[in-house]
DNA sequence: CAGTGGTCTAGACCACCTC
DNA sequence: AGGTGGTCTAGACCACTGT
């Protein structure tokens, strides 16, 4: 194999290239809101591929918050590259709120083993044993000096075997799929307001108002395994979570 | 015509058919959790279809949380009907959510017409022009007694030229798809945490924590409209937001 | 009417998993 | 090797939108 093999996560095939193509000209503004887009017709002759390949990219556009297809008419566009996208950090599985505004620093406050039964919770969400080994991983991401984030992880040790400290600063996610190999494919989240613990109020150096936002969620493998649980606690006043979402019309 | 034209907005494609009947049979438990559906092969035969349409209906699940797809292996059944899946009500975009456990009383508090510069926020998402004319709607839900949720609903007159405290308490959704033809097709929606202001005190009848989970949406039409402006303060400790995402792998 | 997107088909080739 | 899902094609017919 002479050719370079480093495609790495980069989906080659034809209607990813197409959606990658098109939603760059629409974020850097070659398309604008409200302009419409070539017709299918003419994108399968742009990209010379068949009409099937164009409306599986154009069914990406319109699912991700790019697009809006009408009958008779043609795509639209509505996204508009002046929204606000700025989001709290984990909520970075839709592709919009990649652009984060904020930069964190992030700090590994602890990373121990324990056995599963010491936390019930973690263990019905990962379906362990009481027995099985896992990692707690407290982190703090502050902006400016003040916490704003405090993340809690648990993963299977055996999953996980070199995590260290380093790996927690940086990107566990970029550890995951590009050391490890392995494929996040879908998470379960779940928001509520709370009042601060005691505990809590000494990670977020005491500031007010005393609340916290807490995401739970589960991440889940490609093989539907679930493989991390992770509580973060948000400052309340520095919480913000963004969704688009199209309604469901099977009923 | 000599039979039913009333397939109302009941969706009757092919493979709209095929995901309703697997959906069901899923949530009616008929598939359960860590099941393998039949193969695409043999539900092109069950069902007498190509295999494109069958592999739309298992988009279909696979997008709304039922099922993961495993190449070589075949889709396995991720939905475990004994989740937890209350949630606030204003987040009944997502099917699973219509499953809402807490029953609400509606009570109409304001319904009133205003120029539109009377609300900048509304006026800039809803596109409109200062002297166009819009509703205020704000409606209170009870749970036993107590305000759980302050909705305000922000509309173009001239489009619910009929608006009434009736529509309002019972659903402005069924009379805007059913009655009105209109379709919703998706919506931007934005979660903060903020402390009530003394109006909204009152509304709550002054309960505690002062806080509320303020959700801000923006539900656009089919043709790309901006069509309804809420903004849903929930009482903070009552409040719930669940979520399902896909990873997105196309960057 | 011509042009648009929505649905559906029958077949092909490929990559992955299990035996 | 045989079964599974993933991608892609070329063509068909339909429903909706505009002129």
């Amino acid at each position: 194999m002479p050719e370079s093999d480093r495609v790495s996560a980069m989906s080659s095939n034809k209607y990813n290239q197409i959606y990658r193509e098109i939603s760059t000209d629409i974020q850097e503004g070659r398309y604008e809101k409200d302009d419409v887009l070539p017709s299918e017709h003419r994108l399968v002759a742009t990209f010379d591929v068949s009409r099937e390949t164009v409306r599986k990219a154009l069914n990406l556009l319109q699912e991700n918050g790019f697009i809006q297809k009408m009958k008779g008419k043609g795509s639209v566009v509505i996204y508009d590259s002046s929204m606000d996208f700025t989001v709290s950090h984990l909520t970075s599985f839709k592709e919009i709120q990649q652009l984060k505004t904020k930069q964190y620093t992030t700090l590994a406050v602890e990373l121990e083993q324990y056995p599963a039964e010491q936390f019930p919770h973690v263990m019905q969400a990962l379906e362990l044993s009481p027995e099985d080994r896992v990692w707690q991983l407290i982190r703090q991401r502050k902006h400016e000096g003040q916490t704003h984030i405090v993340d809690m992880d648990y993963f299977l040790v055996e999953m996980l075997p070199g995590l260290n400290t380093k790996i927690a600063e940086d990107s566990i996610y970029e550890y995951i799929e590009k050391k490890l190999g392995l494929t996040i494919a879908y998470s379960h989240k779940e928001i509520t307001f709370d009042a601060m613990t005691d505990e809590e109020a000494d990670l977020f150096d005491h500031s007010v108002p005393p609340y916290v936002a807490t995401v739970r969620s589960v991440v889940h493998l490609n093989d539907a395994s679930p493989f991390q649980y992770n509580v973060s606690k948000h400052l309340a006043s520095e919480f913000k979570f963004v969704d688009f979402s199209r309604r469901f019309h099977g009923e």
